[in-house]
DNA sequence: ATACATTAAATGTAATTACACATAGTGATT
DNA sequence: AATCACTATGTGTAATTACATTTAATGTAT
């Protein structure tokens, strides 16, 4: 389906004017299949991707200074964030020890389990995608993301 | 800038798993930038995005429900935005004469003058991304997002 | 006509987000 | 050590969003 006929826009005024639109188009599509099959496990897409930050790092605590820079979404309150995973306990949060005001945070075990039952799901996402473009293609799109943002 | 940096992520498990999240990522990028840019002019990406089907169709009515087909964020709600742009005279609301459940919105000479002037910044928008993407890339970089969504 | 499923829009609400501001710790300068 | 700029995090709040529910109108079958 081209981007025309799944928001029914008969014309664009010119192909940057239809990517701008293609994108933001895209980046919903996949956050609301990101979200949905999330929804069972409890948690949101941000919560979620700082879970991930977390992941990479374990054993290792990150501050919450680095997950906010790390976000996929800047605008999420990262501190916020951890307040919700630490109630589900999938988060530790730590008074930094070498700096008082920053806050170690370190992804638990239960975190971790989480996120291996999520895992399955990413990767039926991730099959479903190699239905519609090869890797090569994957790779052309994200090159050509990369070029866009400069 | 790769993905990889912007998020300083090392690595990615897959060239979909990189894609996913780059695709959220710019899409993330390409609406901030929208949101500041319309920052000004007191109406958010939303209410932006009515104003533009709307204007689109004019001077023929649109219903609610057709609305919020056409969002490119399926999840907002076309009615909630709609009795904010009516708040601000961007358009006026009339009951459908052959169908009274049914809602008519049409956008107002404010709300066309109002995109008017919010055309000249999506034009220096357009413009940037010129610099990055020949229209070439940017065919290519839609077309291979269309694929993606099957 | 009545009943019933369906549709369009609006509304209630809890949660989330945007953004400004507050608090508290650090480091450098005097 | 007192001051000041800066940094890291947390909080207040208004607006927005997600999602379920409600209200009202329509079409259809009996």
């Amino acid at each position: 389906m081209s981007i025309e006929s799944d928001i029914r826009q008969t014309a664009f005024s010119s192909s940057y004017h239809r990517l701008i639109v293609n994108i933001l188009y895209s980046g919903n599509w996949i956050g609301n299949a990101q979200m949905r099959a999330l929804k069972p496990y409890g948690i949101t897409l941000q919560q979620f991707n700082v879970l991930r930050i977390l992941r990479g790092k374990f054993p290792d605590p990150v501050k919450v200074n680095e997950i906010t820079e790390r976000m996929l979404d800047k605008m999420s309150n990262a501190s916020r964030l951890v307040d919700k995973l630490l109630l589900k306990k999938l988060v530790e949060r730590t008074e930094c020890p070498s700096d008082r005001r920053a806050v170690n945070v370190v992804i638990t075990r239960k975190g971790l389990d989480l996120l291996t039952k999520i895992d399955a799901t990413q990767l039926q996402l991730e099959e479903a995608m190699q239905q519609r473009l090869t890797t090569e293609e994957a790779d052309t799109l994200s090159h050509l993301l990369d070029q866009l943002r400069g």
